[in-house]
DNA sequence: TCGATGCATCTTGTATGCATCATGTGTCCG
DNA sequence: CGGACACATGATGCATACAAGATGCATCGA
């Protein structure tokens, strides 16, 4: 029936309409219907309805009854929010992996480590796609390595979220990626070395970095 | 059209769905269908089918296609991480009141202290529905006091499946609503005064007491 | 007897139709 | 000229119909 593809017809919406919000095409603020993209997409009503219903849980749409489907704009108390739940998580990460045995520690210090090669090779090759997927290569394997399923569904959110206000920020600047890389080091040396209370406000650093990248201030 | 409730077809169905599995009378590893549910509720399979996609994002149901959905068992590890999670929000929020100005803990704490108040007389007065509102009042608040929405609704999603977990679990005894009203009156205390280690110190030992009290150990 | 196959049955996935509700517009009345 | 009302329009909410996948069981063959 799908016939194309080998996803569900509902999958399809979901994706299609969840990256058109987080690449721009569909900005903040647009109010959109579950009929404009049944059609765009061939397929009827239905499984668009449920793709919508997903994507109002995930924060990326609000629903009308009867009128339509806005597209949440980014908002600066949201951007707040995100990076103040992404501190919580992935700090919480980093005093675990503190006090962890040495030895658990040391094989997520070396995943780290391993991302981080990637990330710097990316950084010289000037591939800006590669470079962001270890970026987030790098805060999801920090956050995996809590083992538990509910932090890492919400970060994963929290994430996604994130994306759709990178590009609608500034330019990042030609020297932000090297200061990212930076402070990625940076936070995985105190890790390293076990220093719990260092690593978090590194982290502080690099997410308070990142506000100024989104708000610009 | 359903002419007796003013609310939709969709909320009754998650609702009441979610009701009965929160209460025990679908028991964890039961499997469900939607046309059983709809059946029930005198209405067709699509709100149903909505009110399912929701509970399986919240992680009461588990889909299986063509098949039907499970209604998912509680286990230890997803105790444990429900009472991560909790005290990760819940500590959050006490270091974050701990370090705002005075003026703000103190309208907080004097919230909790209403709340407490009604708790101690719900405990007085043997009402155990009473005494449990009270106790979610209690930690809703704690958290409602970051002013995060999307840690709130974390939160809330937390306390749901918390709720299953300790019906699953052995009898409280009649002096564990006793021992709770004084673990929350010593956070508050420690809240009182400022001390934010203090704090979290002794919503780590609710959250152990919960967690005996869950899964017995 | 045991295993493979075909079928009946059940359930979901999707499409479609209709009723309802919200909204904007044009007209009529003051 | 201004405001209220009736209606056209468009969207969702829900019901229903149908197709396709999954399962269990009976049956058949070795």
């Amino acid at each position: 029936m799908t016939g194309i593809s080998g996803l569900s017809a509902k999958e399809r919406a979901y994706r299609d309409t969840k990256a058109r919000i987080l690449d721009g095409s569909l900005p903040g603020g647009d109010l959109i219907t579950e009929g404009q993209v049944a059609d765009t997409l061939a397929m009827s009503r239905t499984p668009v309805r449920e793709a919508f219903l997903r994507l109002e849980a995930e924060g990326l749409l609000r629903l009308f009854p009867k009128r339509g489907a806005l597209v949440v704009a980014v908002s600066p108390s949201e951007v707040e929010a995100v990076l103040e739940a992404r501190e919580l998580v992935e700090g919480h990460a980093l005093t675990k992996l503190c006090a962890a045995p040495e030895a658990d520690r040391a094989v997520v210090a070396g995943a780290l480590h391993a991302v981080l090669d990637i990330q710097r090779a990316a950084l010289a090759a000037g591939d800006e796609q590669a470079f962001a997927e270890a970026d987030r290569r790098f805060h999801i394997t920090l956050v995996e390595s809590v083992h538990n399923p509910i932090l890492l569904e919400l970060y994963a959110s929290l994430r996604d979220r994130q994306l759709r206000m990178n590009l609608g920020s500034l330019e990042k600047g030609p020297t932000r990626p090297q200061a990212i890389l930076a402070q990625h080091e940076a936070i995985v040396d105190a890790l390293g070395i076990g220093d719990a209370e260092q690593a978090r406000a590194r982290l502080r650093v690099h997410l308070d970095a990142t506000r100024v990248s989104v708000v610009g201030r």
